[in-house]
DNA sequence: GCTCTCCCAG
DNA sequence: CTGGGAGAGC
């Protein structure tokens, strides 16, 4: 089972970039990070056109989360509440989670908050956003143990995942983040797969697209796959696909792909 | 000597249009409207690449209008002041008439402003545009009898170029406004050269962005070449490309080609 | 509809 | 840098 990850930044404007790529790289399972639109206006034919599923939640301008399968999933779930009721659902207004079944394998997709500026308002919902994800996933962890979190997680682990030496006060590399990271997924069971391939550094899914980050391979690792011990060793191959990143009107991102 | 306008609605959002355009269908003088670009962010290399001279006179968002030449042209001369002094300034804010000789013609390229709705503040700017432009074409045709003005005309002469029949509001067909183009362009012996070599109606330059427009073929017939009796006889053809209107995201204006 | 500017976000 | 939005202009 192929599950892929892939920050849009934009699904209108990436649709055709997408479709290529589906098209060239058939997974079983495609995780949507920024698609920016409302459901209602979501380009749904161009992937349906190629045999897609689609599961989806946006909003206008900002966040979005989408699951594109091949075969239908079961118990799709939008958001935080619908496991946790309604204690979270402040946490849902921004769409950042939708999570559905596919065979035994249960696939949470996410979007992290960026966080801005450490210790901006941003950066505190951030790490709330994590707490609430870490009560999510400890539900979903009670239902089954075979479950695959990924999507973009706004946090290099540590400092192999990032082109340079990172300070305390670099967002999405700063020490409260990474405990977060630690503490809310990690502490769970959940293993950062890619690591299961690549121990080394130099492996980056995001290039600011500001001062030719790309063109210096200035880049991040931060779109992720995490597995339960449970699928731990289902897993084959775990690998970022740079050629996206190379197209005309990229997206910052590219795509991360999980063979299980 | 060919002599293509086209009004490209922004020459940085189709300077590769334009390019594709020029290598498809090379023109001794191209002349553009509507540019949107101060001078200094004007895209000219591409231009420059293919071996043409820019003669340009631009400003922020809106107007614009700029000369390429193939070969280097004598006389350049921006706005209505450079002939006929500081007393017409004020019509020189917008940036609308370009001028430049090539051989033995003076080639003015012009972009008549809009008039937005009848008997609105922008249509009676319209009107005192063109006595002034009356006073330049004057002017110029001391100098000498060969001319060829062409551009965006925002007119259209009789109801052969428009798709459906007019009323009297209708901007770019009032009775003033084509009352302003006889008194003030063809009353100075300027001919509608296009009408040398068509006399039906059913040929257009425009067509609105909204409604389907193009897909309807509801167009209007706004861009067009004048020549002084001195030139008439030259006149070899002179024929509208839709080709580029056929493109996606095209400009809502397709160019006309004359061939001296 | 499709430009543009300016603004916010990442 | 590149998204989306709002409002103006045509």
């Amino acid at each position: 089972m192929k599950i892929a990850t892939w920050n849009v930044n934009s699904i209108r404007t990436r649709a055709e970039q997408v479709t290529n790529w589906l098209q060239a790289n058939p997974v079983d399972v495609l995780c949507l990070q920024e698609t920016k639109v409302v459901d209602r206006d979501f380009p749904r034919s161009p992937f349906e056109d190629l045999g897609y599923h689609l599961y989806i939640s946006g909003q206008k301008s900002y966040n979005g989360v989408a699951l594109f399968s091949q075969t239908p999933m079961s118990d799709v779930a939008i958001g935080f509440s619908s496991l946790l009721g309604d204690a979270v659902a402040e946490f849902d207004l921004q769409k950042r989670a939708i999570a559905a079944t596919l065979e035994d394998v249960r696939i949470v997709n996410l979007y992290v908050p960026n966080g801005s500026a450490v210790g901006s308002d941003k950066y505190e919902y951030k790490l709330q956003w994590l707490q609430v994800l870490h009560d999510y996933l400890k539900a979903t962890g009670d239902r089954t143990d075979k479950i695959c979190i990924c999507g973009d997680f706004n946090i290099a682990p540590d400092d192999r995942d990032v082109y340079r030496d990172t300070k305390d006060t670099d967002i999405m590399a700063s020490p409260a983040e990474r405990e977060a990271l630690q503490t809310q997924i990690l502490d769970l069971g959940f293993i950062d797969i890619f690591r299961k391939f690549h121990e080394d550094g130099g492996h980056y899914s995001w290039w600011d697209y500001r001062r030719g980050g790309f063109a210096n391979n200035r880049g991040w690792r931060i779109d992720h796959h995490y597995l339960t011990p449970a699928l731990r060793d289902r897993a084959r191959h775990c690998a970022i696909d740079i050629a996206p990143r190379r197209l005309e009107r990229p997206s910052d991102h590219t795509p991360v792909v999980l063979e299980l």
